[in-house]
RNA sequence: CGGGGUAUGGCGCAGCUUGGUAGCGCGUCCGCUUUGGGAGCGGAAGGCCCCCGGUUCGAAUCCGGGUACCCCGACCA
């Protein structure tokens, strides 16, 4: 394949995009590799183009090696299936709706389990035909309230997603399993660094759920991981519950006044000075916070909810949000005091809490405050709190949340060592299902008995566009791209520099050679651009292999030049299809 | 949905304060020169200055109201 520049749809831009943020974005533009349609919304361009379906290759390549089948599925769908699993209405506006010209509703499908699981309804209904892994390579159609990044976060995505079919758990586990191996592979030839983690199942209300992350600061999403090899999407991070404490010996509580403290910074002030202690001043963490939301459950009914965490820490929203799923979280307004008395704002305390208690607030405690921990905490009185208050002897709770927020140094959960956040960008999501969708849909197989079974799926993804422009991010350097030779969209560069006309005709001659080699050759033949620009937009669209016809030839040389390092030799022209060949087939 | 910002040739920007022939750099086209690091000189094309309304003899500029886009946050199986 031979690629002219002198007459390939491109135009490299010298300047960033004034809209791009990131590396990937801003040079996937400046290489003409993709334009902005739309927010969110990307044209592709040859080059573009050619390293996209360099990495739908990849993917499809690793599916098929594992025993997945493709199919395709139209983007445009109707409401119906997706009002069976309710999705049409919990999707919200995260979806584009459209009608026909009969006022028909129809969809953008964001995603694809309703289509596949009725499918396979459709065709199958013996245990004999499962297992069954079956995937496709979609657009998808996501209205995000907030694109950004350029492909990483865009309103359409092509996706890579697989759903597996099984009759019971452990065939199951056995699919995920295979998926998990497909994208161990899929990722290690995508050059892509990834680590592993647990997510939670959240509201797909799933079994078992791991993501694939590329590390990345520019990632949206926020994991720990611990030199011991634990790896958690931070909604996941459980906490290591601490042992008892003895409280026999323990003081007893005493409500002491501490007047105009709402906030845990002005109380542990006020503490310090009033109640000093003869060890060691008091710290936030010495308090217990007890933090009021509204809980929206998905039949619509609220109900207060009160969050017992030490005062050095904060409710993370996003734990919060995957603790208490299905139901959602709201603001605790003034409103909601007033017609709450039992709960007095800025100084919450345990005493009046609980399912059982005469406020019927339930009450949930972060794992730390375990039986024996004493603590200063509100004493439901303006002004006032309590002192030495024990937990186990003197309050309780109606369970454990996890809901604090996850810092660099806690403990990991299996005692592997302290965590450290990191952010990724995730490029691939497995996920056991279970039966939801297929009891919704009433996907159902004969077993050997005879009996109708509920089928249990898996639904497997990965973010294609988003996994190039995570390659992108991830190799490049100040002067441009630099791909990596699975994905680049040719396997060599070729450059003739100069105004003797020997140049074109030499290479000429080593563009239909290397093309003969099976090689995909760039080959700038430009006549009237000078080197300068020749080379910086060879550095900048980033075939990993640069070939530069042009002073050199008078002694019988060109020069070979890889794009990673920098590093360049002069190859007598004799040598050079050979020389390449081998670079490029490693 | 909150906060901040921006809308002017293909791209990046100035002009707006203080109304009076719409500019600069890059890119594009023509000619000559140049050819190993985004070339030089000369010429040229290309603008509902986001939209609607108002003030004014006259609005890119002032006033009112919209809309769109970008960034931060919230949201995001």
């Amino acid at each position: 394949m031979l690629l002219r520049m002198s007459t390939l749809f491109l135009r490299t831009l010298r300047e960033d995009p004034v809209d791009a943020e990131v590396a990937s974005h801003k040079l996937l533009v400046r290489a003409g590799y993709i334009r902005r349609a739309a927010p969110g919304i990307y044209t592709w361009l040859p080059l573009g183009l050619r390293v996209l379906r360099r990495v739908e290759d990849i993917v499809r390549e690793e599916m098929d090696g594992a025993g997945f089948q493709e199919v395709h599925f139209p983007a445009l769908l109707p409401r119906e299936p997706y009002e069976a699993t309710n999705r049409w209405t919990d999707y919200g506006d995260g979806i584009f709706r459209l009608k026909d010209r009969k006022g028909a509703d129809y969809l953008l499908a964001p995603t694809h389990e309703e289509m596949f699981t009725l499918l396979v309804k459709d065709l199958y209904s013996s245990y004999k035909d499962l297992p069954l892994s079956i995937y496709q390579i979609q657009t998808k159609y996501r209205d995000e309230a907030r694109p950004r990044a350029g492909l990483i976060r865009g309103r359409e995505f092509i996706m890579k997603d697989s759903y597996s079919f099984d009759v019971d758990d452990a065939g199951l586990e056995r699919s995920y399993q295979a998926h998990r191996d497909a994208y161990v592979r899929l990722f290690d030839r995508l050059g892509l660094e990834y680590v592993i983690v647990s997510a939670m199942s959240g509201a797909m209300g799933g079994s078992r759920s791991e993501e694939f992350l590329h590390p990345s600061e520019i990632g949206e999403d926020t994991f720990v991981r611990s030199p011991g090899g634990y790896a958690a999407n931070v909604e996941a991070v459980t906490t290591p519950v601490p042992d008892a404490l003895p409280f026999d010996d323990a003081p007893a509580a005493h409500v002491e006044d501490t007047p105009d403290t709402p906030t845990i910074e002005s109380l542990v002030a006020c503490a310090n000075e009033r109640f000093p202690r003869a060890d060691r001043p008091w710290t936030a963490a010495d308090t217990l916070k007890n933090v009021v939301v509204t809980l929206v459950h998905p039949d619509g009914t609220r109900e207060p909810l009160v969050i017992g965490l030490p005062g050095d820490r904060e409710v993370d929203a996003k734990r919060l949000e995957a603790a208490v799923s299905p139901a959602e979280v709201a603001a605790f307004g003034p409103e909601d005091f007033a017609k709450h008395p039992a709960l007095v704002r800025g100084y919450i305390g345990p005493q009046v809490l609980g399912a059982e208690s005469d406020s019927g607030i339930r009450y949930l405690l972060d794992p730390r405050v375990v039986d024996g921990t004493r603590w200063i905490t509100g004493a439901n009185e303006e002004g006032r709190h309590v002192f030495d208050l024990v937990k186990g002897r003197d309050f309780g709770a109606d369970g454990v949340i996890e809901a604090a927020e996850v810092r660099e140094g806690d403990a990991a959960p299996d005692g592997s060592g302290p965590l450290e956040l990191a952010r990724g960008i995730e490029i691939g999501h497995i996920f056991a299902l279970g039966r939801r969708f297929a009891q919704a849909l009433d996907l159902k197989v004969l077993d050997e008995n005879g009996k109708q079974v509920v089928v249990t799926m898996g639904s497997y993804g990965v973010g294609v566009t988003r996994a190039l422009a995570a390659v992108a991010e991830g190799n490049h350097d100040d002067k441009g791209l630099v791909w990596p030779r699975s994905l680049a969209p040719a396997d060599v560069h070729l450059v003739a520099t100069g105004k003797d006309e020997a140049v074109f005709t030499e290479a000429e001659r080593l563009a239909a050679e290397l093309g003969a080699q099976g090689l995909d050759v760039l080959y700038d033949d430009r006549r009237k651009v000078s080197p300068g620009v020749k080379f910086k937009d060879a550095e900048l669209i980033g075939v990993p292999t640069i070939v530069v016809v042009g002073k050199g030839l008078a002694e019988g040389v060109v020069e070979v030049k890889d794009r990673r390092s920098g590093d360049s030799e002069q190859v007598p022209l004799a040598d050079v299809v050979a020389s390449v060949v081998s670079t490029v087939r490693g």
